[in-house]
DNA sequence: GATGAATGAGTATTCATTCAT
DNA sequence: TATGAATGAATACTCATTCAT
């Protein structure tokens, strides 16, 4: 029987652990640095975390959880608003996961062993469960094609290789901002202009 | 005095670091398994880097100037072939480009203070003197904006934001590639439709 | 004031702690696994024994004094049945005796501090009181004294000395055979064939 | 290459482990008591075994071949000088050798898991082939059926079994004064009192 | 009495780095 | 130059014990 203040226990040291692992990366963590900021003893964390590896799926999957609602939602706005209002929505709305998830994804994109980890932990259901992050074109897919037949986008558009060219934009400029941070002059990849660009396609018309 | 000896050691020692560093990252990477794989001893690696973050960077840069040339070139292209050709052929290079760095920009990416510490080093230099992977957009910039002077690009086309708009799409199949390896079963994310999409746009004419 | 619950629980313990205790030995076995086999929480245990090495000690003396009266009994036998027939059932019983306790002993011989500290304790006493175990001699050389007494044994014996030698065979009888559990084909170091070689010294001629 | 300054190191271990794990147990000794017993960093283990475990195989094995000799040399003595002669020496000699090995025993007598690892590692073939401990009956066993041929030995003794009980002897003696050390006033066990009554049922009466 | 949460000292092991040869 | 031995600080994890409820 779980106690509240064991409950309160592990959720602060999910707090304290996504603010180290975002900071320092799995592997630079260490599991002294996440107890003392989350101000409980070392062997706390092995009363609520089977293991170092654990803790980081369980925290990955706590924030992945959050904004999935938003995701799954895409498709039903199909014939509301402009198409270009909702896609500039949704873009953003995929800013925001990617800010939030992209230094978890960092960790495992570095690291093939932490990766195939995750794919055979118990955990792995729980997170792709969390849903959007591990497909997160699908919506956007769905989307695009809901409006292909109302013809509010072009009929010889390709709607998942679209998808993709929508996610690519918000995904760069989240992971190149977090890239160049401190490196250079933190340039303002302005997103929403990029959006345009694909909106409207680069060739002369006719 | 360096010796050919000595350079061939420190060429054998990139190039093991390279292979594991690209497997492992940068934190799982052992001195001693990149000694092994290079066939020298433990101790010589001290006597051509000065530690394991500065052997990170010296292959890492290795790796980036390989590929600087063909980068720069970009804007002498226009006006040659098609437009659609040439982005073609820029989407295959940063692609390829990527392949290559990307496990080590995954390293940087989950580790703030490995980063931060390339912005300070020695290296640092001689990094970015390599050039395009630090700013892979300007040439793709130049080129766009001199094919917009030759009429082939229409004229309302912020080509800043659509060089990031190209960038991204091999940008984030690589990476996603990467991500998804042995995950899901390996979705063709199909750069090259992808990029048509964007040079025809998704909105209906007129 | 103990109740019959606390009773209970304590008991619980003890049998669950003989079971760990024999199977891992005292150094491997935790709390933990201890509480766990019991059914009770960790904590418990400290309500009803000081620490782990009480527990120890008091789960040893428990199973040492089930066995205790039999062994007081041996030189009431005198003069009754054969020798040999009284002696192989010794035998036996020391063997039964042995093949309990010795996973505890065993504890104690590879820990000279664990040793030395049931000296101490203030379980000393009540092990000790179960007696048969820290003297397996004593009745065995009472029963061959009064034998000779009788002319059944002959007059050259040294009664302690043939204790001893008599003692040796189911001892070193059960601690071999735990030792080569596993490692060999597990022999079958026949007692009762090993004794009679025994008895043809001790029995009188013709 | 092993240099003589890396062999020395590896001795001074294995001295000072033996000391240690002899004193403590396998459970109760430290890597670093060990380390400080001999002198070097607690890391320089690992330079020479791979863990503890092999580390504690590593001495047992080396304090077992010491002995190894002697022992298979039992039979060739058939004939010579008196049978009671022979086997008081090999008593003696069995005595020395569990002396010198008995605290290791005692380790996985008591830890099953510990004593199962001994047989699926790589130093079990090694410590197997230090012979004796694991089979220190057979040149026993030689030895007295080639006195039996020479009628040295009483025809309808078995002389497996003999042997067992004669081996039995010094190995309850050691056993049992190590367990009593500190916790009783040592009790001469007179081991070679005791071989008399065995022999009186060995020898040929007359 | 009993529980489960929390503790924190302790443990084996790793690994970048230094040093003697 | 290169080597391999040695280092020792750092790390994840364990576990007997204490404490609040």
């Amino acid at each position: 029987m779980t106690t509240r203040r064991g409950a309160e226990t592990r959720q602060r040291l999910l707090d304290a652990a996504a603010v180290v692992f975002s900071q320092r990366g799995f592997a630079r963590s260490t599991t002294k640095e996440i107890a003392e900021a989350a101000g409980v003893a070392e062997g706390t964390i092995y009363r609520h975390f089977a293991d170092k590896q654990d803790l980081f799926y369980a925290t990955f999957s706590a924030k992945s959880a959050i904004t999935a609602d938003e995701f799954l939602r895409f498709p039903e706005l199909a014939g509301k608003e402009t198409v270009r209002e909702n896609l500039r929505r949704f873009v953003s709305v995929i800013e925001d996961i990617e800010q939030t998830i992209a230094p978890f994804q960092a960790s495992m994109w570095s690291d093939a062993e932490l990766a195939e980890a995750l794919g055979t932990s118990k955990r792995a259901a729980e997170v792709s469960a969390a849903g959007p992050p591990s497909d997160p074109l699908l919506p956007l897919t769905r989307y695009l094609e809901a409006e292909q037949e109302l013809g509010r986008i072009r009929d010889d558009v390709d709607c998942e290789r679209a998808a993709f060219a929508l996610f690519a934009i918000p995904f760069a400029s989240v992971t190149l901002n977090r890239a160049l941070r401190g490196q250079m002059p933190t340039r303002d990849l302005d997103m929403m202009t990029s959006l345009d660009v694909v909106l409207e396609g680069l060739l002369p018309q006719g």
